[in-house]
DNA sequence: TCGTACTGCGTATGAGCTACGCTGTGATGC
DNA sequence: GCATCACAGCGTAGCTCATACGCAGTACGA
């Protein structure tokens, strides 16, 4: 897979755009962009983001390891596409919605494809969208807000919001499940557990607002990831709606 | 260092929460967890958390990599005392202040500390907090809700809100400064190229709302980490604030 | 004084990424 | 049809990294 060239997108990015057309001259391909990135998301949801290994899916596919760069330029390049993957689940309809249940409907979407992937926000490279499912992800986004009358950049803003906060839901919900499964408990007992090592190290004349909080339980009270999601989404969108009434008021 | 004890945490976590004496047998001590945390955030700090490796954070001290595992059972423990280490600039005192002002006050400061070394957000370990400079945030993130009302639960919720709020400005902010630093240009060159390449990729046809987005000029107009966390603190702090004068409405 | 906890660190091992180059395949142009 | 060259597959090698293991010496407590 040769260099880079007009876009200075990687090649295989700028196959994913339909801009290079796959090499033509050479024996017959034994394997394939799509089937690297299918390995490699399977290992990804299978054991990790660190079990992802050049040589780990080379194994998945039976190939030697170094063939794989002759798809992908290095190991980044392999994590892009896998986050691209992800997003393949394309994003819902809301052109006839309110932006409210418009935007609510297209985070919770969001919400579901990256808690069945967490290990995407664990990527160590990262970066603006450029990639086409990407790309489809933030069209909707910004289509669910065409009836609040905001501005372009106020669209981008909000839709970004939106986003960093179903990116950072996802997270915290997922370390939680993650650090339940390794101990082999459940996330109401992983919770409980960490409220009372807090009720042993927090003490009322140190953190009081804290020993407090824990002594009214709250560790215990594990609503789960998707109550925490709704309740969370509920502030944010009311946060968005005050800016929606303030743009729907007459001049000033 | 030896292994855990009756809380479950390792044992330099345990010396930061002053659970346990450092050794008093044996030679005098050469190092010290400090001056192993001290110069692995200065690591991370001049080259990035990647950079952060045990050979480099001994060779900074100019000892003997595997010295550095007497203090430290291993690079995921460094890793959480790094995190302490950046959380060791206290929190504002927000006692005096209403909570939506005590609020933003908290955030404000905890943007300043966490953009100071975003690399911290990129730690490949997390959970929540459980040592003792993070709980003081945490503690003081509850006293700024002290008059708002809430109970214990939702008050919890909505600092940690706002904390993830926060840690995903920083995330976005912190990635474009040093893409740009890597390709020896500004911000404002690095979102503008950004808009040409999206202006390439993204034709009306096929993202009509993206599409409009760029032709706007969005990507050009670069406000800044600042100017940007700011708006977005002001739209999470409207959705609190609706969420608040719902508790001070008559009981229904 | 003796036993033992502790410090510093050398050696070795396994894992991971990727540069380089060899051999064979297949398309294209003359 | 043949020569050229782009391309596929992958073996080898080199470098980096984390850390297990164990040796030699230090210093405290009984």
């Amino acid at each position: 897979m040769d260099t880079t060239s007009g876009t200075g997108l990687p090649a295989s990015i700028e196959i994913a755009w339909g801009l290079r057309e796959k090499p033509t001259k050479g024996p017959k391909r034994g394997l394939s962009i799509d089937r690297i990135v299918e390995a490699a998301v399977h290992v990804a949801a299978t054991d990790g983001l660190g079990a992802v290994a050049m040589g780990r899916v080379a194994s998945e596919l039976g190939v030697g390891t170094m063939s794989l760069y002759r798809y992908v330029g290095a190991k980044d390049e392999l994590y892009i596409l896998m986050s691209e993957a992800v997003f393949a689940t394309g994003p819902p309809d809301v052109s006839g919605l309110g932006w409210r249940e418009g935007l609510a409907t297209w985070a919770r979407s969001l919400f579901d494809v990256l808690f069945a992937h967490p290990w995407v926000l664990r990527m160590p490279v990262s970066g603006p969208p450029a990639t086409p499912n990407q790309l489809r992800w933030m069209e909707s986004g910004l289509i669910a807000l065409r009836g609040s009358g905001l501005g372009e950049g106020e669209k981008i803003s909000v839709m970004l919001l939106v986003m960093g906060f179903v990116r950072s839901e996802v997270t915290v919900s997922s370390e939680l499940t993650t650090a339940s499964a390794a101990q082999g408990i459940t996330e109401q007992e992983a919770a409980q557990a960490y409220g009372r090592l807090m009720t042993t190290l927090v003490t009322p004349e140190r953190f009081p607002a804290v020993a407090a909080a824990f002594a009214a339980g709250v560790a215990s009270e594990e609503d789960g990831p998707e109550i925490r999601f709704s309740w969370g989404l509920e502030r944010v969108l009311d946060g968005v709606a005050a800016l929606v009434a303030d743009r729907h008021e007459p001049d000033s």
